[in-house]
DNA sequence: CTTATGACCTGCAAGC
DNA sequence: TGCTTGCAGGTCATAA
């Protein structure tokens, strides 16, 4: 699941559910599910085997699970993927994709996916910038929910890109975790349309838009995250409620919460954006 | 180096 | 009732 509340949600299951625990199988019954895995299912099985899971991690929209003896287990949602932890005697799910089972019988850990956007992998863990990161989590830059994370230079690094501000809060090089809702939500609490050039930003509305961000996040959080279906659960099954409170994420001709304008659908991406038009006006000179 | 554009998948809802 | 089209929470390799 998607953005970094969803993520978060998970992350918090996992750690309840898994840390401590002793792998004893692992089942790939979809590749590609392993795919960034690059030496393979049987690789994969055999080195995890035996592992102790230690601690559930996230940076942005990623997840790890640290494993004893080093490595870790390295997993992205994509924009169908479920953790789950289920009993053993469940039946399996439809898109299941990876089953690992634990040593002491308990329920067992599954990787469900329907598009196969997402995936698991074993990586080895580097230290980068004075955090310890799975590899291939490298070049994602911090959330705004980490200790460390420094908005003034968050700030900075938006305002040096060439590019809109709708790109930006979607580039994980930048700021980590923030996705499609959340980055159409940030643009609304701050008055912004998703086209307007970051170099043009003032470093105060650079910041707000940064801190919206972080707020909106905060607050799906706290609704245990965003979903409008059954693709976007916890690791137990259950949903968040945050769907309830956006403001304009899939409010396509409904008011617009401040103005009464109704709110707009926009192409952008192959996807889509939503926006006030009399709030958040278009840059002029923008098709 | 930076930035923009498809490609990668399956399933559902809407329209004809 | 089918069929087709469009759309979905993301990231990455590639091209300019």
């Amino acid at each position: 699941m998607p953005e970094l509340p969803e993520v978060e949600v998970v992350r918090r299951g996992l750690h309840e559910h898994v840390a401590g625990r002793t792998v004893a199988g692992v089942e790939v019954l979809h590749d590609r599910a392993i795919r960034r895995h690059l030496p393979g299912a049987a690789d994969f099985t055999s080195r995890l085997a035996d592992r102790t899971m230690v601690a559930a991690r996230r940076r942005g929209k990623y997840l790890w699970v640290d494993l004893s003896d080093g490595d870790a287990l390295l997993a992205h949602l994509g924009m169908s993927g479920q953790l789950l932890v289920q009993p053993a005697d469940a039946p399996d799910e439809k898109h299941l994709r990876v089953r690992v089972r634990f040593a002491d019988g308990g329920p067992e850990l599954r990787f469900v996916d329907q598009r196969t956007f997402g995936g698991l992998a074993l990586a080895e863990v580097v230290e980068v910038d004075g955090a310890v990161l799975p590899l291939p989590v490298a070049h994602i830059a911090r959330d705004p929910m980490d200790p460390a994370f420094d908005p003034d230079a968050a700030v900075a690094a938006m305002r040096r890109r060439r590019t809109d501000v709708k790109r930006a809060l979607l580039d994980q090089t930048l700021v980590s975790g923030v996705g499609n809702i959340y980055a159409d939500e940030a643009l609304w609490r701050s008055r912004l349309h998703g086209l307007r050039p970051t170099a043009k930003l003032t470093r105060a509305k650079a910041a707000e838009v940064l801190a919206h961000a972080s707020q909106v996040m905060h607050e799906a959080l706290g609704e245990g995250g965003t979903s409008f279906d059954a693709l976007y659960v916890n690791v137990n099954g259950q949903s968040g409620y945050f769907d309830r409170s956006l403001d304009v994420y899939g409010q396509e001709n409904r008011p617009c919460g401040r103005c009464g304008t109704a709110i707009v659908r926009e192409p952008f991406m192959n996807r889509s954006s939503f926006s006030c038009p009399r709030c958040q006006p278009r840059p002029r000179g923008v098709a």
